[in-house]
DNA sequence: GCAGGACGTAACGGTTGCGTTCCGCCCTTC
DNA sequence: GAAGGGCGGAACGCAACCGTTACGTCCTGC
């Protein structure tokens, strides 16, 4: 019954408006306003603030990314950082991300719908990435996963969203050969 | 002619109202009730909710951490972790950083403060324990400094700040180690 | 054609916060 | 003991939003 351009509208002013003033200062009537509809047709699919945020984000982040398949450890590690440097470089999500990061620091409600769409993604991302290296002999027995994703992800969340400067090829290959050599020599 | 403990009153109740709901939401009117003082102590001191917390928070941020010097790099590395895990632990400072980073995004001057505190003070621990190590062989000619850094504060940033969960003993150990290796291994 | 329902608009009363102003108190300083 | 100034408190007018309601329009399906 609820028209779907509509609703297309309002998730598409959701996320422009989280992006610009963050979930702090977002406002139901900023997003009636930005979405060009009335504050009733926002009422009429979510009851709130926070539901209605959750509902989106969530839907957004539960697109998931392929797993890593390339064949080789070295291919599956350039394509997971190329996906990642992406994704913490486009305009939308780069202010989005921290920005609830921080919000559900304070929001167990948050916290939880994060670390859902977070964590096992994460963590599957991480069992396969390692599980098919170790297979192939390119890593140790007993390799940690979430050690390797985090020795991934860490530096490029830390370059890209922390301290916001744009990592070039040469970096980004020196992180990789990096990466590759620490996990190599970690012990179980 | 301020007195001195009304000002100290509303710098620990803006960090503590900085924490609990975040730069976007935080009031003059909720900082002047907690500190128990009236709006125009504030005013008579900032003009500006932003002006009032840029000064705080730099302030606070200015404390300098001592540069690493124990005499090797494996003891280095780990004083910076302690140092860093502690204080991404700590309740005020692992609400209050990820907030701000992320309004930096939208905020050019909490940016700019943020990137001030942040950098240089960074810059500055990552030549200084490079150098050293370089200085004394345990570190290859050419190391980056910039990627040592980022090696080191990335993964525990990001478990820390970002996935929440407490490193135990032996995670550190290994990401340690895996760091040590990674540094050691990387041509110039 | 007619009913139903989703839509935008506008208004509601209530809350919160802004930045300012004025008051009367109290402490310091001379 | 008088003057000055920082202090808390209260109130100001203004603006933004909340969540709800009533109304009139438009589209769809029967």
């Amino acid at each position: 019954m609820l028209r779907s351009d509509i609703t297309v509208a309002i998730r598409d002013a959701v996320m422009h408006e989280l992006a610009e003033v963050g979930y702090g200062r977002l406002s139901i009537e900023a997003v009636a306003r930005r979405a060009g509809v009335g504050k009733t047709a926002i009422y009429r699919r979510w009851s709130n603030k926070l539901e209605m945020v959750l509902e989106i984000v969530s839907d957004v982040a539960g697109r998931s990314v392929p797993l890593p398949d390339t064949g080789s450890f070295a291919g599956d590690l350039q394509l997971i950082m190329m996906i990642v440097s992406r994704a913490l470089q486009h305009r939308i999500a780069s202010q989005i991300i921290p920005d609830l990061m921080a919000e559900a620091a304070r929001n167990p409600q948050i916290a939880e719908t994060l670390q859902r769409a977070l964590r096992t993604h994460q963590q599957a991302v991480g069992e396969k990435l390692v599980g098919q290296a170790v297979a192939r002999g390119e890593l140790p027995e007993g390799t940690d996963p979430e050690l390797a994703v985090d020795l991934i992800l860490g530096p490029l969340y830390w370059r890209l969203a922390v301290a916001r400067s744009k990592p070039d090829d040469v970096y980004l290959e020196k992180l990789m050969a990096a990466v590759t050599t620490a996990l190599r020599s970690a012990a179980p």
